[in-house]
DNA sequence: TGTTTTTTGTGATCTATGTCACATCTCAGG
DNA sequence: CCTGAGATGTGACATAGATCACAAAAAACA
């Protein structure tokens, strides 16, 4: 929970990878965001619920996730600082929640309406571009994600996860990295206890 | 094997439902792209392989697949006329090819290089939004499949996928379709003769 | 039209994971 | 400094689905 940079240059420094912006440009364009505070289990998207943002994170975890009619839950994605959350599925056809996102940690996220994307997209070429690539990346990470789950056994699965997020290991509880991976709770405390 | 249409009345009506061109900058866009014809079973890209392109399917179907070290074969996406399919991993950042792309049954494409493509996007704010558009859906497409591998047994997936797709039934090898449901061919077969 | 390949069906195992049932353990909050 | 809820470990057992091994249609093709 310290990340001593001001929210406006994490997003900025985010953006600049791919696309740059004037001064004046990046300004309209943070002009669009606001910035919230949530606690440690709070919701930020409820499943059912109508779906009007999309989060980007400046400091904290988030995930997202899907209950089932069992009520097991399946996690999508974690959220972590400069990612993006939402349900886009449901923001983008105006359908209602059927993931959530919810705050693993305390955290801060700025939240952008869908709208107002739209609308900085149409007014800027270059902001257009930066979306495309930026949900191009997602694109790719979750056809990965979804050849290593056909692919790989859970144990691969779990050490690839703490390969690449190691952080995940101390900052997430254990049943949470295993609804991540597609395993039960107590089949993943047997991959690293044996 | 049959359509009437012209690829580029194909390819009209599909960018049309999202973004609107006028006809000089549809032609433009258009001729960036290079058709192509294919036999069944003929390979498009080849895994290990750099890859150019991507392409929009015209007629017959495609698959996207990953073959791993033990020889078997999963299928990320059965790519039919209206899709487009490439390794986008590889395409967009240069990358060797992970996945292959061949033809299911013969088929003609519209190819477009990553070049061009980008100097389209550039060079017209309304392509830049369809290919945002167009990558969006397949991210959500791309989740919407994640939960289903993670949440439902094989015979659901299966049910599901017949009930979105009955043409394939009678299209594609039952065992591509397994490849696809990310289960053997043998289970696949005991699933509708029980 | 006869002969290879592909594709498909089915039985007999084997195995990774799920499920259920408790026992700890660890903290956050009172 | 308690205390109760959430987090974790572990045994016993159940099961979906994988694998192996043939057999036999069906399709490709020469």
């Amino acid at each position: 929970m310290n990340n001593s940079m001001h929210p406006k240059e994490i997003l900025r420094g985010h953006v600049t990878q791919i696309v740059s912006l004037t001064d004046e440009q990046f300004d309209h364009f943070f002009s669009r965001f606001t910035l919230k505070s949530y606690k440690k289990g709070q919701a930020i998207i409820t499943q059912g619920a109508k779906v009007e943002h999309e989060y980007f994170v400046i400091d904290g975890y988030l995930k997202t996730f899907y209950i089932n009619d069992d009520v097991k839950m399946f996690i999508l994605q974690f959220a972590m600082p400069t990612w993006w959350a939402s349900d886009y599925n449901a923001l983008y056809n105006g359908a209602k929640a059927t993931v959530g996102v919810d705050c693993i940690t305390d955290a801060q996220v700025l939240c952008l309406s869908n709208a107002d994307r739209e609308k900085i997209c149409s007014e800027l070429h270059e902001v257009e571009r930066f979306f495309r690539w930026r949900t191009n990346r997602g694109y790719v990470a979750s056809q990965k994600r979804l050849l290593s789950l056909m692919n790989n056994d859970a144990r691969l699965r779990y050490e690839e996860l703490m390969a690449q997020y190691p952080a995940l290991y101390n900052t997430v509880p254990k049943h949470l990295i295993a609804a991540y991976l597609g395993v039960s709770r107590e089949t993943l405390s047997r991959l690293y206890h044996t």
